[in-house]
DNA sequence: TTCCATGCAAATGATTTGCAAACAG
DNA sequence: CTGTTTGCAAATCATTTGCATGGAA
């Protein structure tokens, strides 16, 4: 029976249903989407029940928040760190693909290097902006913005 | 006369107060506290005309938003990329302080030599989590998380 | 049995918007 | 004058919560 925050957790098939269609999906959903998905095969299902159970995954560490998007916390089944691309024009969140994930993650931490407390960093949410790899093959112009 | 979006943009006393207000704050501060902040001596300001001016301000460039945090968003009226600190116990959102901006810039610019099609980005926004300087100095203790 | 999980509907809270009046250029 | 800005209140929209019921261990 695993744990979180001192409470008993159990099992329940709409739990399972929950967290297999966040890791099914390269989506990056949120919780509607999550339950428009699962609703045809489960009619018995609350849009409640999918937002209790991604903050449950979330604190677990079964899931990762990726923030809120365009008005919309959004969710990743798949837990280790990688790089994610907000599409500005549809708004689709993509993993970026990378030459080299150890490169990335290196150049990541090492930017903790110049802080002069990096000690009391717990962790880090990079977002990336731009085209996805649809509206970018469609023609569209990218428009550069500050960074953060 | 500025322009954003094709529309022309006017003076106002207000509009010069509130982004006066956002530019004197270290705070990071969210529509909600520049209306409090501001209120006492514009007794005819209205929230609605806050959040109007600060989602202008974004559109112009003249302000950052740093994303949506704790379920507000949150804004800088320093426009130079800087990193920030969002204290997981307290809530506030502070500058990290930098031994060498320059290396930080370099370090998190590099990441996106990983990329394979990095050209499709626009921009990046970074949010670092942990312990603000006034919670950490009171012996609270960091929890480490998964980065994304 | 004893908590835990869930549905449902109502509550919340931040943000946006419609509209008419006030204001800037 | 003409278009922009604003106050106010109502509307939105994502998310949370209270309560009673069904379910897991």
């Amino acid at each position: 029976m695993a744990t979180a925050g001192g409470r008993n957790v159990k099992h329940s098939a709409k739990r399972d249903a929950i967290l297999k269609a966040l890791r099914e999906t390269a989506r990056h959903p949120g919780a509607q989407w999550i339950y428009d998905r699962l609703k045809p095969s489960i009619p018995g299902l609350s849009l409640a029940t999918v937002y209790r159970n991604l903050n449950l995954f979330r604190k677990e560490g079964a899931a990762l928040s990726l923030g809120v998007i365009n008005g919309e916390e959004r969710f990743d089944g798949f837990t280790e760190p990688h790089p994610h691309l907000t599409c500005g024009r549809c708004g689709a969140v993509e993993d970026i693909p990378l030459f080299d994930a150890a490169a990335f993650e290196k150049n990541l931490a090492a930017a903790l290097g110049s802080f002069v407390n990096g000690g009391n960093i717990a962790f880090r949410r990079t977002l990336f902006y731009g085209l996805c790899t649809r509206c970018a093959s469609s023609g569209n112009k990218i428009v550069k913005k500050q960074n953060t």
